[in-house]
DNA sequence: ATAATATGCAACTATTTAGTTGCATGTCAA
DNA sequence: TTGACATGCAACTAAATAGTTGCATATTAT
């Protein structure tokens, strides 16, 4: 579990996590593609997030394909999101789609 | 939101959390006692937690009363985790805990 | 008033982390 | 079978972070 949050703190990754997440299944190549940094960086950067079980990896050939896991995700919210309250923020969370779909601005303080 | 990450990587302030979590509205004191570093260190800590606002504070005369918002993490989860993925995630963890209070072990791992 | 309590702010150090460059290995295609 | 492609591994540097010590400020209780 330490893995996890250590691997979701850098901006990098949740960036990685993200491209993974609107395309499953891409290679190191692929996600290098509009990163700022070498290669060698995401490397690492990957390497990281498999450890924390966050992404999934298997071979092709001579690539390598990359798959989000989102079971660590849903443990975080678990672990601080009492199981009566998880509906009260999904009510939250679809008005303020709802009002945001609207125009009308809300600012994240609001919600207490 | 980085900010929320940020403040999710530390184990310390994780550890803060999950105290606040078992008992919300405690003083800054309250919290240092158990924790193994100097109140300096502790207010920092809980300062990150503030600007992430995953904590929420209130004076009460000499005294700072520090409450958890679940609101963030709750933000998390829907980053990566689709519509419908959430009902099959919500089953399997549902599954794993029946099966752990019955002494079967399941490691991490096999949520693939 | 004064002492004790609760907290804040700042400078410093040691460690961790992100990113780099350079080189090695394995697979595919002509 | 050779050249191009996809990836891995290691050493290094710069920046960020966790924790410390020391001192300041404000509130409560005697």
């Amino acid at each position: 579990m330490d893995d996890v949050f250590r691997a979701l703190a850098s901006p990098s990754r949740r960036r990685l996590l993200d491209r993974l997440h609107s395309k499953n299944g891409q290679t190191l190549n692929e996600l290098c593609k509009g990163a700022r940094m070498t290669r060698q960086a995401v490397t690492k950067h990957l390497a990281l997030l498999e450890a924390a079980n966050l992404v999934v990896t298997t071979w092709q050939g001579r690539e390598k394909l990359h798959y989000l896991n989102s079971v660590p995700i849903h443990e975080i919210y678990e672990r601080w999101i009492g199981k009566y309250e998880r509906h009260r923020l999904q009510a939250l969370s679809e008005l303020k789609k709802g009002l945001e779909s609207k125009q009308v601005n809300i600012t994240e303080k609001r919600y207490g």
